[in-house]
DNA sequence: GCATCGGGTTTAATATTGCAACCACACAAG
DNA sequence: CTTGTGTGGTTGCAATATTAAACCCGATGC
């Protein structure tokens, strides 16, 4: 079956998915952002096998996601942190956020809101500019090719 | 081995991942709202399996993020479009792009660049603003429990 | 009416997930 | 120093999902 591989695909979406876009990733990552770090706190707080969560960590490390920290606390364990490739990825848990907000059937079992951490009030919606200051929707933007100096393997969208 | 549901869950991110959070749903989302819209279309560019697709758009069709319409050029076949619901995902697929934008190893390998249709310009980066317009970062924003009416399930964030 | 195409379903092989049991090390207590 | 316990995994096996390939069937096409 071998979970075809997206990496070398030229969509820009496709490739982020090839590197986190699987089941358990992002949710790890969402964890991360939140402050847990250590292997038993991811485990008990997404419930999952512990053997999935240490190849989920081992292959996000890999990917530069995360890293390990030797310590922090005392003990001589390690620990699991992002990386500032990593804290990239906080844009598109804001917009998966935004989305179940906007679009949920029962949004009555939605917990937390976002907050600017120094008023305490919601955040706005993320919004797509144009250069000139614009809102953008979907249909108001196209794709264009890259000026592309070396070749792509496959050509979709 | 039964992929742990994540639709009782109360934190957001994970209800969104829930609905389409798998390794192609995304991907057939992105294809939709390039124009995509029949059977063999997402088939000849995703590349993946026609039974897997099948029951992807079936389950997107159920979630209400795809609707099947009944024609659209002559032939009496079905075609899959989005709906709102499906289209406010656009956010999300441009935040999947401009990470790749931005930390992708191998930046050459990507094809296009999203620009604005009218001006053919580069849109901007998504930003998340507070409610009187500073540019929030991750470490500006924190969760806070919704003032809830019901109770929700999980209790993690 | 015969072939072909679009749009799937079925089948069988293979890979991944999940659970539970097991293991190794650190540290603490006796 | 020997036992105990918690953390951080690894290993095996059963359950399930993915995949490719073969098959199906109603619409077109000729």
């Amino acid at each position: 079956m071998k979970r075809t591989s997206l990496a070398g695909d030229s969509c820009p979406v496709a490739r982020a998915l090839d590197v986190f876009g699987d089941w358990w990733s992002l949710l790890i990552i969402r964890d991360a952002s939140l402050g847990r770090r250590r292997f038993g706190e991811f485990q008990a707080s997404l419930g999952l096998a512990k053997n999935i969560l240490a190849t989920r960590l081992r292959t996000l490390v890999e990917r530069g996601i995360l890293k390990t920290v030797p310590a922090s606390d005392g003990s001589a364990y390690q620990e699991y942190v992002l990386t500032p490739k990593g804290h990239g990825i906080f844009p598109i848990l804001v917009a998966l956020r935004q989305w179940t907000e906007e679009f949920d059937e029962h949004p009555d079992e939605i917990a937390t809101i976002m907050v600017d951490r120094d008023k305490g009030k919601p955040v706005k919606k993320l919004a797509l500019l144009s250069q000139d200051g614009r809102v953008l929707g979907a249909a108001d933007t196209t794709l264009k090719l890259r000026p592309a100096r070396k070749a792509a393997r496959r050509v979709s969208a």
